[in-house]
DNA sequence: TGGTAATAGTTGAAAATGTAACTAACAACC
DNA sequence: GGTTGTTAGTTACATTTTCAACTATTACCA
């Protein structure tokens, strides 16, 4: 298992930027699996709306860049444990406004606390300026 | 929709990475899923295996940090259109060794062409301080 | 040597995702 | 005002992935 190629691997930003992704995904999911046996579009549409306030399916698909049925399934799901309500809008009953339920914000409190902890474990892997432009560079490479 | 929490999303790292990840991988996948119909796992164990020539699945497993069921299917698939051969190891017949066949090799060629490509148009997002310090974080973030 | 444990890899069922077609509500245009 | 087109969101079905159990082979060790 001798490398032969000059075409490295480990210099494909699409390749290294999802091993990345999943290896620093894999404890935080531990949690937000373990303690409320969340999915990683949940634990996302939790965190929109605890952010946000008050968003619209559509909404959350733009800022979160989720295709809108992985949406409209983890905003039933997270309505079933009664984490988030729906209201329709008045003038347009088309759309529906979605708020977090005083349940699901106190499970977003603690996965937020969770995940600012996990990122500090992150970051003891890079210096301070590696993580300015890493921040910079990954914001840039998630504009389509 | 206003912000409301001293939490940023866009901050932790987890996220940005699924999402630098995700936007980075789609139109890499418009090619060796429309030219070849290929998923990503299959195109990962080809290319694994163009590079370092003869890997068991094992192998492939670790290199890659991918599931042994995700392997063993991906390979299923690549053998069935003839783009890699299996061969048993002789003093442990547990072990089975995977090899390119030619036309494995002529889709990889021409896969990489296009990766390198793809390659090339994410980093011109980027500066070229950037992007030595996003490879760097990046390999350091995927060392579990 | 025989019995248990470990390893490589596969398979089947359940869960999750993607795609496309669908409903319901509104807009726009004649 | 009725027809046609759009938009928000859901549903159904096919494809993938995950998880756990399974087979086959080798290693360990009393």
């Amino acid at each position: 298992m001798t490398q032969k190629d000059d075409f490295d691997l480990r210099e494909f930003l699409p390749y290294l930027l999802n091993q990345a992704a999943e290896i620093s995904s894999q404890s935080f999911q531990r949690i937000y699996k373990g303690r409320y046996g969340m999915l990683r579009t949940e634990w996302r549409v939790l965190f929109h709306l605890a952010i946000y306030e008050r968003m619209t399916a559509k909404d959350i698909c733009e800022k979160a860049m989720m295709h809108k049925t992985k949406v409209s399934r983890a905003v039933q799901r997270l309505e079933q444990r009664r984490y988030l309500q729906r209201k329709p809008d008045e003038k347009d009953r088309r759309h529906e406004w979605l708020t977090l339920t005083s349940q699901g914000r106190a499970v977003y409190e603690d996965l937020r606390a969770h995940a600012q902890q996990h990122d500090q474990v992150l970051m003891q892997k890079l210096s301070t300026e590696e993580i300015t432009v890493l921040r910079r560079a990954l914001n840039a490479l998630s504009q389509p």
